[in-house]
DNA sequence: ATAACCATTTTTGCATTCAAATTGGATCCT
DNA sequence: AGGATCCAATTTGAATGCAAAAATGGTTAT
């Protein structure tokens, strides 16, 4: 197994929720589950915590990161600024075909969203919003919105939604390819912004935090 | 020595251009020179690709990652999405008492100005971009920020400044402690980012591209 | 009964070791 | 002579072994 294998399958597991927040990763089991030894293994988990996925305690191992609602409050405004500059870039250079291709997911999406089906929405609704970070053609952008869109995804596609706020978030969306048709870069962000500033909300709203009382207790 | 601490040996070793861009890094020089063995140093070297800082070849090595007139670009475009939001967030968030420093800080730079001082110049630019970004009090946003930075470090502060360019960069200047001042968050991220993108011009123009031609020639 | 202390066990961190892949060079063939 | 091929030497990647630190459990003393 390759090293970036290595590092994709624990990052897989933990934001799956297969190593679910706060557990201490035992490096030993997770050898034997992988079939590699303890070498690789902390090296990929050193790169994971580097990424912020994995918090590492000297001499005492590591657990996978838990998320506060500060933690969740940042990664979302971080990633309303990584979106927002997508917006603006991809309006410059997103090619007629690219725009046509969002459409179509678009109105799937809007197809999904009259059959009230959530998941088929979500992808739909992922997809167009990584295709506006590739129209942008920046890797490093897209490197860092993968990073940080990985720690909220659980939260971000999980949360339920209410028919209220999903209606707006449809407006949103048709407001969205309008601006990229339109090639409104400014238009774009100020409307990506918006939309993720109310998923933002949503999320906080709903108590997403992945923090365990009895952490907190631990000076009692 | 601690596992973090290796790391940031050697990303100061890359940053300082002690390894330069493109130089192969053989882990057993480094290894003796750091006194320790290679597990750890592996580990950080991990670390350091995943930042991208440096540049893995299976089975081959690890060199250290040379930024192409491309990458520059994506760098600086992406710092400008991150200081225009810091700039936004710290408006909202920055306290009197670290307006007066960052006044502080910039009466000394004018200073230095004056005196053309590029050194101490450059000492107190930096100091007060990163004060807006703390300002900010997004964690993440730092993280990424300084991980961005630290990346054209070496283009930003080293490109010589020609008096003209050096006269508009302060007067952006008084235009960003005004608006912090006025906590114009709008305001504020528009002219940090007219100033960074007047920065990437000087940079590329000055052709501070790491890319070394005999490379390219490999297929002859 | 509770708290503190000590021995045992487990787990981590790193050095060493071993196998596999790559590189460089010498040899051989055309 | 030029080029391909094979072999030695170096270097990488991963497993194992060893020392140190921390968690655990049991015992004793208050």
């Amino acid at each position: 197994m390759l090293h970036e294998e290595v590092v994709g399958r624990v990052r897989a597991m933990l934001l799956d929720g297969e190593i679910p927040p706060g557990a201490r990763i035992p490096e030993r089991d997770l050898c034997e589950k992988l079939q590699i030894s303890r070498t690789p293994l902390r090296e990929a988990l050193k790169v994971l915590a580097a990424e912020g996925l994995v918090q590492l305690l000297p001499n005492r191992g590591s657990r996978a990161a838990r998320l506060t609602d500060k933690d969740m409050r940042d990664l979302f405004e971080v990633c309303q600024g990584l979106e927002a500059l997508a917006g603006e870039l991809a309006c410059e250079r997103i090619t007629d075909a690219e725009i046509a291709e969002v459409a179509a997911v678009h109105a799937a999406m809007v197809q999904h969203y009259g059959d009230r089906d959530l998941l088929q929405y979500y992808r739909c609704n992922r997809t167009i919003h990584e295709a506006i970070i590739t129209a942008a053609g920046n890797p490093v952008l897209s490197g860092l919105y993968e990073s940080v869109t990985a720690r909220i995804r659980r939260a971000r596609y999980v949360t339920p939604m209410t028919p209220r706020r999903w209606a707006l978030a449809v407006q949103e969306h048709e407001a969205i390819l309008n601006a990229l048709q339109r090639r409104d870069g400014v238009g774009l962000s100020h409307i990506l912004r918006a939309h993720l500033r109310h998923k933002r909300e949503e999320v906080l709203q709903a108590g997403f935090a992945e923090t365990e009382p009895q952490d907190q207790a631990r000076a009692s």
